[in-house]
DNA sequence: TAAGATTGAGGCATCAATCTTA
DNA sequence: TAAGATTGATGCCTCAATCTTA
């Protein structure tokens, strides 16, 4: 459960000039010192909080983060039920792995598959009683988690800025993938 | 390769209230909308930002994101080595995470595993040519990603916020570590 | 006993291929 | 042909068990 502190060097100070073999020589700018603080400061928060988080559900629940996110959509939802489509689009996942995860979750209960009546092609995922027992109990524990690691150490205006920045990224990725996801660089 | 926008809600806006069986009743902080928004913000940032970096080294070159920052670590090295140990705890990973994914670089000609002469359980990772080659090559187009998808589209303020802020956050997940790992809630 | 490291099992994520219906 | 969804293969990550040396 515990990791430990991390001092961790994710790019080289001196990063490597060489560039890749036959391409023509487009010159890089690497990151100055500021931004590779920044930068490494995001990447260890990342895995940190992730690794954190996942811990507190499985120490708390049986639940996983994954399985937690389903069942917040699905629980949010009126019917208690979502396309796959939606669900993955509304999560940001492929298709296969909400397919794969609903089949893993299925078997344990926590939700059922339900056959689209009016286009055939398209199926239903449907909370159970279980799966919304499941998140009732699990949802304390994980906002209490939210809270101690993220939410109550930064002040309103750190989780504004957080907020504001992540959006940016998000709209820069975006842009990114509308330029066809060919558009490389 | 692309992903989608996401709209997506990974927290109830009225979360679920009741406690989980048999606990003495703690009452729950839940968040409120501006924290709830910056919440959501930071986690869609987290999922697509991993996607989109693992996505353009998938596309431009043999390398992982896990791969990219093992041979980083190692380069960085004045010996192109480390002990599994000393790997572990920079990168953050369990050891066995290591030395399944060492195992598997080494089939693939990245790193080499060597026997410690001085301490004779020890071993350790040794970058090989064919390592130095591959991380030079996918250097440029990393930092270019990364550039284009955070570094270019944030204001220096807004990178300074957002290194304090990871700070921050890890100190916390420290604090919470330490307390044993079974500090809990 | 403990520390460094590896192994095997099992859940998870991605890709490509496939199946069904529109 | 294309969209919704599933499947199988493969690689990745975690956990618990194990092996070796300190």
């Amino acid at each position: 459960v515990g990791k430990e502190p991390v001092d961790q060097e994710e790019h080289p100070r001196t990063p490597p000039v060489r560039t890749p073999q036959g391409l023509p020589e487009v010159p890089v700018q690497w990151l100055d010192d500021e931004q590779q603080r920044a930068w490494q400061a995001l990447m260890i928060m990342h895995a940190r909080l992730n690794a954190a988080l996942a811990a507190q559900l499985a120490a708390d629940s049986d639940l996983s983060l994954a399985d937690y996110v389903v069942l917040v959509d699905l629980t949010n939802r009126a019917e208690g039920a979502a396309r796959v489509h939606d669900l993955a689009r509304r999560l940001g996942w492929e298709r296969s792995r909400v397919s794969h995860h609903i089949a893993r979750m299925a078997t344990r209960g926590l939700v059922r598959k339900e056959r689209c009546a009016s286009d055939k092609r398209g199926s239903f995922v449907v909370v159970t009683d279980a799966g919304r027992r499941a998140i009732e109990a699990a949802a304390p524990g994980h906002v209490r988690a939210v809270r101690k690691y993220v939410v109550d150490v930064l002040t309103d205006e750190q989780l504004a800025a957080v907020a504001d920045a992540s959006g940016r990224v998000v709209e820069a990725i975006d842009r990114s993938d509308q330029a066809d996801g060919g558009g490389e660089f």
